[in-house]
DNA sequence: ATGGCCAATTTTATTGGA
């Protein structure tokens, strides 16, 4: 089966070219991130028209998560489910075929030592509770952005970038205590040394001159790892018209 | 010279992104 997970950066700005990826790719699950959406105004009538149960927790203009099915899904789950009052949709998930797949959008931590970088790594320790709850129900895929660039490998220029947020020690050894509880790294479980960016900054031609990070990825179970067959970044979807700053990512399994 | 872009709302400025 063949599962995406892409920042879209707003369904609203990138509404035709997502259903132009259904049409080309025919996924089996999609997780979308930052939605910048309510569910009452989420345009999604295209979206079931080519087969798809569709699943959103969305908000107005900031965050947002949805999780997209052409088998129908059960046991969805919005947020984090810790009884924390915190208004940031960042979590979806639901069983597919006896696997549970999860859309996440984690915080960004605009930099270090600001309010949101607390926040930041607060809410790796809350999904981390969230992950290892569910890596004991069963088999998990979570797909996403998770604004962490696990190691130097994963960042185009590490000098200019050290110590900057998406990069430090504490948020890469909160994404290792994160994989701890049971989740691999798809990609490096495939490809431990390939370099494979997943956003550009829309400045400075950031793409152009592949100044990227790798910061989306797919967590899975061992049992999922077994039967991985390939990992890749959808890059003519950061190419052509309005393109949503992250690319697709496309996990085989 | 350390910024340049983009989306959405608070819209002709501001906020957040990464």
């Amino acid at each position: 089966m063949k599962v995406v997970s892409w920042n879209i950066n707003g369904i609203k700005a990138r509404h035709d070219r997502l259903l132009a990826l259904l049409d080309r790719g025919a996924p089996d699950v999609v997780c979308l991130q930052e939605l910048k959406s309510e569910d009452a105004t989420f345009p999604g009538d295209g979206i079931r028209a080519r087969g798809y149960e569709l699943h959103t927790y969305g908000q107005k203009a900031y965050n947002g998560v949805a999780l997209l099915s052409r088998v129908p899904v059960s046991d969805v789950r919005r947020g984090l489910e810790d009884g924390v009052d915190d208004p940031q949709a960042r979590l979806i998930s639901g069983i597919v075929d006896g696997v549970r797949f999860a859309s996440l959008y984690a915080p960004n931590g605009e930099r270090v030592g600001s309010d949101k970088f607390a926040y930041k790594l607060r809410f790796y320790e809350r999904l981390t509770s969230w992950a290892r709850a569910r890596v004991a129900d069963g088999p998990l895929v979570v797909g996403g952005d998770y604004n962490i660039a696990p190691s130097d490998l994963d960042v185009h220029d590490p000098f200019a970038w050290a110590g900057a947020a998406l990069c430090t020690d504490e948020e890469r050894a909160a994404f290792t205590t994160l994989a701890k509880v049971g989740l691999h790294d798809a990609l490096r479980a495939l490809e431990p040394s390939r370099v494979a960016f997943t956003w550009w900054d829309y400045r400075m031609l950031g793409f152009q001159k592949n100044r990227g990070l790798r910061i989306d990825h797919f967590l899975v179970t061992a049992d999922v790892r077994a039967r991985l067959v390939s990992f890749e970044v959808d890059r003519a979807e950061r190419k052509g018209q309005q393109p949503s700053d992250h690319a697709p990512i496309v996990l085989t399994i």
